[in-house]
RNA sequence: GCGCCCGUAGCUCAGCUGGAUAGAGUACCUGGCUACGAACCAGGGGGUCAGGAGUUCGAAUCUCUUCGGGCGCGCCA
């Protein structure tokens, strides 16, 4: 349905309504599709909602109100064909055939645009994948990229204006490991024997990393020092520990870092540029070609050079919002919320990662966005509550921030669960994903479940049956269309002032349907954060045109049947072209 | 233990701010190409919406509770 189709006739049983009760007219009027085809168009479920407080039988009350909305002057424009009380005293309206047609003229006269709204005034940023640049993407990724872009078209379709953010987690911990794990196998390289870190990365990215450096600097990042032998020993006995023993294990890796970088010096900045800027230049590259692209790529380590952490956690302290315990600092989370306190400066003097995202959250809003949308994965969960405190506390409208929460992917392969971890080297990365399923299919794949759903991961019938994709199922449609305006010699967009009378079968209608819920469907999406409801519209839309081809013929000897059929055709084309484009996912002529 | 998310057909999942007979894909069964692309279509079987209670004209949907699963609960990020 047209959005100003469906305004039209929710705005004639509104004054209906009034004329019958108007003591209701508070009472909201909604329209909805029934799911049974003779139930009409639009159901209102309008007279049931008035039954109590009228204190009148339901049908009765449909009855006034149809009556009231026949007699109104506009009936006789012909939108509406029939008005009809069902069941326990629904209105269900039959819209005119004309009415229906005219969806078509409309996707024809502007198809670019067909499905996207009014422009609003919103700015909204969308902040998705923001993995840590230590290693490559990971499959887990690739849900939060294709959940993120997807959704930050959506929303620009919807009308709002949308600034897709990657935050770089470029400062903390997590990336001085992995340098420290880049120079070990450097070193490792140059053909010295060291004992590696129970808690580095142990990838093999990390040792082709390391290979590169070898042959920018050659010698100059090699360093000797008695204490290193002993330091690394005691890392790599360190075994992986959990819970209330990792502190121990952490020690001894941050002894090592720290030697580390005392003995390179400012050679350190070397390595952990060299490697942050290979593992940075990888998930670009991954992501570009995945059609994930950003307008920024925000570092994390210039919110501390520009000195916004530090003016950060001072604008908590002097609003009193902090206090010293066992010689750190913490943020009295709980006033706004949160479980439990949390620690913004450790006992050694350094910032946590949890200053730094305040700090970013600040500037995120000092920017002038009227909403910030997170994309995380299901496991940060935890996190929300102490992010909009912090904003809370610096006198920010916490409601401003949403996030939205993606459940983690899990891979089955040969019917078992693989177990992933980042150290180990053990998981497998979205390049290979994207590799042996395809671009098209991985996106659509990953927004074929709604984002709060945990997603099952089969590689073997990913891999296997690709074909079986959905994504094929809607690809086809479109070139199957294609295939039509190539056959007839005809351009699809000249089609726009073609008289549509002629089409009036089932399946024509049904596909007309299907069509003019694309703009109603947008909103729906981007109110709701949920991009999948765009990959099961296609699935059905495709469906729609697939059961009309195989029941009508189009290229047919008359030849204003014929004019108005390529009509359709080419409304659809438009609609499952637009829709891909939404979803990240080509719409091939040929396939 | 506390918090968040989830539980719908054999399997993977939809179900919009509560609506009429709970849907789709897959798998299984039966049909359809000398017709614009069969990567398609038409039809069939398959359900205690995890269990229970409540709210109301009406509950898969909202509330409470039990059971089951995932995740989080660090001066890591």
């Amino acid at each position: 349905m047209m959005p100003d189709t469906k305004a039209a006739i929710t705005a004639r049983l509104h004054a209906a309504r009034m004329q019958v009760a108007p003591e209701s007219a508070q009472t909201p009027i909604l329209l909805e599709r029934p799911k049974q085809a003779e139930h009409g168009d639009l159901s209102c479920n309008i007279a049931m909602q008035l039954a109590k407080a009228l204190k009148a039988n339901p049908r009765q009350i449909a009855e006034q109100i149809v009556a009231a909305l026949q007699a109104q002057t506009q009936w006789a424009d012909g939108l509406i064909s029939a008005a009809e009380i069902a069941g326990a005293g629904f209105i269900n309206l039959r819209l005119s055939i004309r009415t229906k047609h005219a969806v078509i003229t409309q996707v024809l006269n502007a198809p670019a645009d067909w499905g996207r709204g009014a422009r609003t005034q919103e700015n909204i940023q969308v902040e998705y994948v923001s993995a840590n640049p230590t290693g490559p993407l990971h499959i887990g990724h690739g849900r939060g990229a294709a959940y993120g872009a997807s959704l930050a078209n959506v929303l620009a379709a919807a009308g709002a204006t949308v600034t897709r953010e990657f935050y770089i987690n470029d400062a903390g911990r997590q990336m001085d490991i992995l340098a420290l794990s880049v120079w070990l196998r450097y070193l490792e390289a140059r053909g010295r024997t060291v004992a590696f870190p129970a808690d580095g990365y142990r990838g093999a990215y990390v040792r082709d990393i390391a290979v590169a450096l070898n042959q920018a600097h050659a010698a100059q990042l090699e360093r000797d020092d008695p204490r290193f032998a002993a330091a690394l020993q005691a890392a790599a006995q360190s075994e992986q520990v959990a819970d209330d023993e990792a502190v121990r294990g952490d020690a001894a890796l941050d002894a090592l870092i720290a030697l580390a970088r005392e003995l390179l010096a400012t050679d350190w900045r070397v390595v952990h540029g060299f490697a942050l800027q290979a593992m940075l230049a990888d998930q670009q590259d991954d992501l570009a070609q995945f059609g994930v692209t950003y307008a920024h790529w925000f570092s994390e380590q210039s919110l501390h050079d520009s000195g916004q952490v530090a003016r950060a956690v001072a604008q908590l302290e002097s609003a009193g919002h902090t206090y010293i315990k066992d010689g750190a600092l913490w943020f009295r989370s709980t006033t706004f919320g949160d479980e439990k306190d949390r620690v913004i400066r450790r006992e050694n003097g350094l910032l946590t990662y949890f200053a730094s995202d305040i700090a970013y959250h600040l500037d995120k809003f000092s920017r002038g966005f009227d909403r910030v949308i997170n994309v995380w994965g299901a496991d940060h969960h935890g996190y929300i509550a102490r992010v909009k405190g912090a904003l809370l506390a610096c006198g920010v409208d916490a409601q401003r921030l949403t996030v939205a929460l993606v459940q983690f992917a899990a891979l089955f392969r040969g019917g078992e669960k693989v177990a992933m971890g980042k150290r180990s080297g053990e998981f497998v990365t979205l390049r290979d994903l994207r590799r042996e399923v395809g671009d098209d299919a991985a996106r659509f794949f990953y927004v074929l479940r709604k984002s709060d759903q945990h997603l099952d991961f089969d590689l073997d019938l990913a891999k296997s049956q690709s074909n079986d994709n959905p994504v094929y199922y809607v690809q086809y449609a479109h070139a199957r269309v294609c295939s039509i305006f190539v056959q007839a010699k005809r351009d699809a967009q000249s089609l726009h002032s073609t008289p549509l009378s002629p089409l009036e079968g089932a399946r024509e209608l049904a596909l007309m349907q299907r069509i003019g819920e694309f703009p109603e469907l947008i909103q729906t999406a981007a109110r709701e954060l949920a991009p999948h409801l765009i990959a099961f519209y296609l699935r059905e839309l495709a469906a729609d045109f697939h059961a009309f081809y195989n029941a009508e013929r189009i290229l047919v000897e008359d030849a204003a049947l014929s004019e108005a059929r390529l009509a359709l055709c080419a409304a659809t084309r438009y609609t499952l072209a637009n829709g891909l484009a939404l979803l990240g996912v080509s719409a091939p002529e040929r396939m």
